[in-house]
RNA sequence: GGCGGCAUAGCCAAGUGGUAAGGCGGAGCUCUGCAAAAGCUCUAUUCCCCAGUUCGAAUCUGGGUGCCGCCUCCA
């Protein structure tokens, strides 16, 4: 079985081949540091955070890079509307977006490259491009010439003409071309500038990812990703750089992520129209939210709504329950593996079919819908198995395995699977669990004497009060909603 | 105007030629003093519309309708 993704450079899947064995090089490319991180920027880390721990499954060895664009026409604005420096500015919020990222359970790219630090790479860059005839020099600018470079327009399926017509902002007069775009930024008064041989400036918008993709994985490195928004112009310009200065386009893979929309409207940093991650996670734990996004394909849209959540939360909780049980069943200790018969057997093969399908799922570029699917299917042939074995130290063995594989699929790639029961973790202090304990004893007396009035309008009052209780034979179980 | 995408049950959502996954919700049942929780069972003769190709279409082709994204900073 091989990996096939859907490439948008040849709008077509295709099966992934690694440029060295066993190594894979993903460039994701990173944001804009000038703004609260949000939860559209939760979509492609969360989708990039599963491919990476997917791919490691199959022993690649990944080296994932991911930009900070600190140097930004948008950062440079803010900061002066503050008063304060701009690469404090966007250092500010290049923490906010790691730690909203940490928080997510996501693990942390190799590198993390800063337009700030490279200066030298991007420069040079620039300066092959004007030697290969790709890039010119006017009043202390550098702008690429879109005309010299046929192939511009592949990526989006764009014809230059088309694009011509379609402009509609203010063209900088020292553009040849009208679709040129700016590779160097010469310096205006009173904001940040490095010096360079065409002289004092910053990079222009695209530039610092080829080079800063080039400099970290080298040249036709695996996959590049980010969401559908960045493929025009961005992307595109990206491609005609790095091909203009190097000969090859950067990745040979290019994976977008679909737009997340909040209430019907796509999430943006300059309309205001967003919710942060950070806010997010104040409502629900990070591993929902892993599950929300996972539950469609990453190329297609998604709407965020609170409701939608607290829809999808029933049964996410259901799963997470079962795995729980489970790991309570199977014990601490790890039990010997044995050779197992009859329905133990018979559970070992149907584990081995649903990670088949899990697998089958996951490689079909990374369907994780259908992956979450396949972890529901297995926990109920799970259930109906444990529902009539009996214990024995087969039982258990049977029941670890089952256990690994949510262990496994559900938590070590996916991340949906919880690690810990985080019920425990709502707010019960000493005083308020001694409280309880003593309200439940005596209800439970009110209850053995059949005084069920009273036991119910304690439970309703409590319920009034948020705080729920449960009476299952065990006991009486409570919870703060 | 150009480019691209999407349209599957009340909702979310897989499914690219072989007869509709999964989740939520809903209904019934089991358990329970009751409730909750949990479990079990059921819940689309049909995939926006119309034509066509085919033994066979949600899947392919043509036409139509509706929604969305990009074309300007964006993940």
């Amino acid at each position: 079985m091989a990996i096939q993704v859907y490439n948008t450079l040849t709008r077509t899947k295709q099966t992934f081949v690694p440029k060295e064995p066993q190594q894979v090089g993903i460039y994701v490319c990173g944001v804009t540091p000038y703004s609260e991180t949000h939860l559209g920027h939760a979509r492609p880390s969360v989708i990039w955070d599963v491919i990476k721990r997917y791919l490691r499954r199959w022993n690649y060895q990944v080296l994932h890079v991911q930009n900070f664009t600190d140097v930004d026409d948008k950062i440079i604005a803010k900061a002066q509307e503050r008063g304060v420096d701009a690469l404090e500015l966007s250092a500010y919020y290049s923490q906010d977006y790691l730690e909203s990222m940490d928080a997510l359970g996501i693990e942390r790219a190799d590198v993390y490259p800063r337009v700030s630090e490279e200066m030298d790479v991007i420069i040079d860059m620039i300066e092959t491009l004007v030697e290969q005839g790709h890039a010119y020099e006017a009043e202390g600018s550098v702008f690429f010439a879109v005309a010299s470079f046929s192939e511009y327009g592949r990526l989006s399926n764009q014809r230059l003409e088309e694009l011509q017509s379609g402009t509609r902002f203010e063209v900088d007069p020292n553009k040849r071309s009208a679709m040129d775009f700016a590779l160097w930024k010469a310096a205006k008064p009173d904001e940040p500038s490095w010096d360079s041989p065409f002289g004092p400036g910053r990079p222009g918008w695209h530039i610092e990812c080829s080079a800063m993709a080039r400099k970290y994985l080298g040249e036709n490195f695996d996959f590049h990703g980010g969401g559908t928004d960045l493929i025009f112009p961005h992307h595109e310009n990206e491609i005609a750089q790095s091909k203009g200065a190097t000969g090859s386009p950067g990745a040979r893979y290019w994976l977008h992520s679909g737009m997340l929309n909040l209430k019907e409207e796509k999430m943006s940093k300059s309309t205001g129209h967003f919710l942060t991650i950070k806010e997010a996670l104040q409502h629900y734990p990070k591993e929902l939210l892993r599950f929300y996004v996972l539950s469609a394909h990453y190329r297609s849209e998604l709407e965020f709504h609170d409701e939608k959540l607290d829809e999808v939360r029933r049964g996410w909780q259901r799963l997470n329950q079962f795995v729980r049980e489970l790991r309570s069943s199977v014990g601490e200790e790890l039990p010997v593996p044995c050779p197992l018969s009859g329905a133990e057997q018979q559970l070992k093969e149907d584990i081995a079919e649903h990670r088949r399908r899990f697998d089958d799922a996951m490689c079909d570029d990374f369907n994780t819908a259908l992956a979450i699917a396949v972890l529901f299917d297995l926990m109920k042939v799970v259930r109906s198995y444990m529902e009539q074995a009996a214990a024995s130290a087969e039982n258990r063995y049977a029941q670890s395995l089952a256990l690994q594989s949510f262990t496994e699929l559900g938590s070590d790639v996916l991340g949906v699977v919880q690690w810990h029961d985080t019920e425990s973790e709502a707010p019960k202090d000493g005083y308020m669990d001694a409280a309880m304990r003593l309200i439940l004893d005596v209800r439970q007396r009110l209850r053995q004497e059949k005084n069920f009035e009273l036991a119910d309008q304690i439970r309703s009052e409590l319920q009034d009060a948020g705080i729920v209780l449960e009476d299952t034979p065990d006991g009486t179980r409570w919870k703060v909603e």
